[in-house]
DNA sequence: TCTTAAGAAAGTGTATGCAATCTTGGTGCC
DNA sequence: GGCACCAAGATTGCATACACTTTCTTAAGA
């Protein structure tokens, strides 16, 4: 299945290559240690070997490949260590994030983030885990807008994207959904005090939990 | 002047390049805003084309370099407010680390950290910018080190490398040396005592001075 | 004089080809 | 049977070629 690259084209071809092919990790389509072989992917996707190089290139440097010279690229694999270690820095960067937002956010984005918030009591009633995973997304997004610091957004946004090959159903642990709900109350709630240390405080230890629930389930594929 | 590439030969050539322009930019050879040709480029380093665009590539997603579709590659330039963003990101991810170290560092370690930084002390006293600017990287890196994290490592590392090309000439700024050697006393007494708060906010407060001297040197170019 | 249009020049984006390197399967030897 | 070695195939790394986009130049028209 080729993209249809004549037709929308946005950006350019390599932009592309790196999309596809990072939300295809992401998604957990590609696992880690799955080989990126060049010239299938270049047909796979019906372009040529240069630009699918050059997306392997740069997510090694994002930090989802790992590219061995002259011996191709596979998945990054990360060991336990590392992997707890990325959650932590999660962790680190969430509890700033939720401490910025508790201080800086304007009202406008406080009614937006407790808005959606509330909504997404419904989803945890009907159980819909997809849906409460995008929400759970935003839900972390505006975290991180909120903090207004461009790079701590990157940070955060960059850390997530690498862990996000090993966070896959985390929500299917029976009554994660429920707890999720009740951690991000506890953040909407600080924040709507500006308590920026409970804020930080409550954030960091959802995603202790997180990486809790993501740990049993990476080690044990 | 090319490389001898044929000599040396470590890694690949996109590699060399990355690191070769990486250097530049972080050196302040090229200054924010300069045109990262590709045909100069390869001719300097005496490759293709090829190899000169996967690097640029790599350096757009390290965030040293901004490159805009058919229109080439410049140094990255940030505003005001993405500096300041940035080194308040640095100040908290210092402080993450300093945290970190003075809860997790060896003895051994320790000792190193110690060490190095009683030494630095004759390079205060002699006024050698350049070898204290020499030391003040490795000190932090001891930091980011004894956090015993990858992950934070990275960012940690990464950040400073974006903020590199802002910092330049900070200890010429008058009495900053000294200044500087009680700051970093301060954050190392506190590692020594395993007083991770303490030593958290040392660091923070030495990051946003030095933010305040760079930001003048920033401003006035 | 200023604006604008057309064409040329410069530079980027992708495809292809070849050399270099790694992998694999098989062969001979111990 | 196991191991070292070697050749063929597969794959990557880089250079080159060409198409396409942007930018610059220049000149005509208002």
């Amino acid at each position: 299945m080729a993209l249809d690259r004549k037709v929308i084209r946005t950006g350019t071809t390599v932009d592309e290559m790196v999309r596809a092919i990072a939300d295809q990790i992401v998604m957990g389509a590609l696992r880690p240690g799955d080989r990126l072989d060049e010239v299938t992917l270049a047909e796979r996707y019906d372009v040529s070997r240069t630009p699918v190089r050059e997306a392997l290139g740069q997510l090694g440097v994002m930090g989802l490949a790992d590219r061995r010279p002259n011996r191709g690229a596979i998945v990054r694999v990360v060991t336990q260590e590392h992997l707890a270690s990325m959650f932590e820095s999660m962790a680190e960067l969430e509890g700033i994030c939720a401490r910025f937002s508790a201080e800086r956010m304007t009202p406008a984005e406080r009614t937006i983030l407790e808005r959606e918030h509330i909504a997404s009591c419904k989803l945890v009633q009907d159980s819909a885990e997809v849906d409460y995973e995008s929400h759970n997304i935003l839900f972390h997004t505006r975290l991180y807008e909120g903090a207004h610091s461009k790079h701590i957004f990157d940070l955060a946004t960059m850390t997530r994207s690498r862990l996000a090959p090993f966070r896959r159903a985390q929500f299917r642990l029976r009554g994660r959904l429920s707890k999720s709900w009740e951690e991000h109350d506890a953040i909407v709630t600080a924040i709507m005090r500006a308590d920026g240390a409970t804020a930080s405080e409550a954030a960091r230890a959802h995603v202790a939990t997180v990486s809790n629930a993501s740990a049993v389930f990476a080690t044990s594929r």
